[in-house]
DNA sequence: GTCAACCTATAACTTTTGGTTATGGGTTTG
DNA sequence: CAAACCCATAACCAAAAGTTATAGGTTGAC
């Protein structure tokens, strides 16, 4: 089995069809054609049955895919490394950071770190924690920040960091309470929910769930940013992290710690075997440093 | 990147030169020198330094081969999966064991099925456990026969029966003890130990170093039936599994159970993807009750 | 029942890829 | 300093993979 023949069969199996597959590799559907029977030929076996016209997979293909999946998602992500190799990035820092990091503290530590080192560049973007590990291991970017990461295998992480859930109301809103807010305090008030693909969110989540509570729901958003823009607009109250809620402080929100609050890291992420280059390092004590005062500085 | 480009990059890099990647491949020298000039004008990049003659990979060679070497991992053994199912086996039951297990229990067990089912027939093989992995993967086997395994991916156990390990000696040594044997009684005596891949003899060997106890070891051996013959032949004590000390009980040596002993399952492993045939499920069982019988038989 | 719209397979031909041998120019080494 | 390596290039060839054109099943709407 020749890999091109892998490939064909990949993509056949996957459309169901020669003709499916002819588009899906931007070739004639003859060549399938001929490609698989060739494979099949020197298998010396069948890969599809041919009935009424159409291809159904024999037992061996079922088995065979199986394993060709597996090859192709490794052979996908090195055709990508292969890409992100060629482009130069001297000097260059690429990152990715979650929505939640990225619309305030990168920025501007990336933005004190170039006024004191004006040869450096940054390429910068918000991803999901998963694609941001993906995105490591092609290559395509240096450094991932993220909160909380579960440890993933040939990355070294970095502690940036750390803070704490907490619950931010309209500012207008009385609340039953001066200092800290108790999960029980929320339950009456209208709730604006993380579905929670991240850590934190699902931390918080499975918190929530075991406290027997019954929100009052009014809506479930993906990041951070738009909780807190919902209950500045009014909507409700939510639980978020500290970052988002400090930044921006001019906005209409009150903040309020919990009675028992959840604390995170932000982690800064890297591949293992590469070593990170100095302006990277640099970068990260930047970063730690930015975060530091940024925690530090009063809440509203 | 193509594909062969990556075939031939991947031995360039680890045969370290140009001529013997050609052996590798069993072409010629300058069909590499061509294709890997290709690959490196299609990527845009050098992936090899030319320094005096010689090839010294670049940071991007070392960097994509991390990912290249995974990548054929997976691929070779699905090469073999596609041969191996060329192979039709209809009725065949094809089995790997431990050599601890192949060299007596799977043949008598084997024997009385085939007395009881004349049109059942067997491929045997004896194999270390992670070769017993592999080969299910690439279709090579559809049992495997081992004890106490840790768990792997789409890997399905089935118990098969359980066992302790016990001490053997030669028949004429006199022991301090008649019933029980601790490992301190051991002491002073010449001892056979297990080298252990296998999770047995890692476990005892833990034991062992968590007893503090200075073995006087005169040989280390693979198999538990080396080291049994060696007991035999005089050499010492040992400690092994019970299905070897039980095989071939005319051999010259006393079995004594330890004072503490260390129980172990013996599974029969098959892929959870696979559904098992029916023959195979029917010998599964019979392996049970033939196990069953072994163990139950009177120690000498 | 027939026609349009699918599908796959084959034939005939071309292009691309990977392969060959022959050769030449560097390095290293005994 | 020759022998024994190394790699690169040129010229040529075979096989693989691609093309268009065509033919023959199935299916479903009318």
């Amino acid at each position: 089995m020749r890999l091109r023949h892998i490939e064909v069969f990949h993509a056949v199996y996957s459309s169901a069809s020669v003709s499916n597959a002819a588009k899906l590799l931007n070739v004639s559907q003859p060549s399938i054609s001929k490609v698989l029977k060739h494979a099949e030929d020197q298998l010396g076996y069948r890969l599809f049955e041919r009935v009424k016209g159409k291809l159904i997979p024999t037992q061996e293909a079922h088995r065979l895919f199986k394993e060709v999946t597996k090859v192709y998602t490794h052979l996908d992500s090195l055709q990508k490394l292969s890409e992100n190799l060629g482009a130069k990035h001297e000097g260059v820092i690429r990152i990715a950071s979650t929505p939640a990091l990225g619309l305030n503290v990168i920025p501007q530590a990336v933005a004190s770190f170039i006024e004191a080192n004006d040869e450096s560049r940054f390429v910068l973007e918000t991803l999901h924690l998963d694609q941001i590990i993906t995105s490591l291991h092609e290559g395509k970017i240096d450094l991932g920040i993220v909160f909380d990461p579960a440890s993933y295998p040939n990355v070294q992480e970095f502690v940036l960091g750390s803070g704490e859930l907490v619950c931010v109301a309209p500012r207008n809103k009385i609340l039953p309470v001066n200092d800290r807010i108790s999960l029980a305090d929320l339950n009456d008030l209208q709730f604006v929910k993380l579905h929670g693909r991240g850590p934190l969110g699902q931390q918080l989540n499975r918190q929530i769930d075991a406290s027997r509570l019954d929100f009052n729901t009014v809506a479930s958003v993906e990041t951070y940013h738009m909780a807190k823009q919902l209950v500045a607009m009014g909507a409700g109250v939510a639980i978020i992290d500290e970052i988002t809620a400090r930044s921006d402080p001019q906005s209409d929100i009150q903040v309020l710690r919990l009675e028992w609050p959840t604390r995170f890291q932000i982690k800064a992420l890297a591949l293992e075997s590469e070593p990170l280059s100095l302006v990277c390092q640099d970068f990260v004590i930047h970063l730690q440093h930015t975060i530091d005062q940024f925690m530090s500085e009063k809440i509203t």
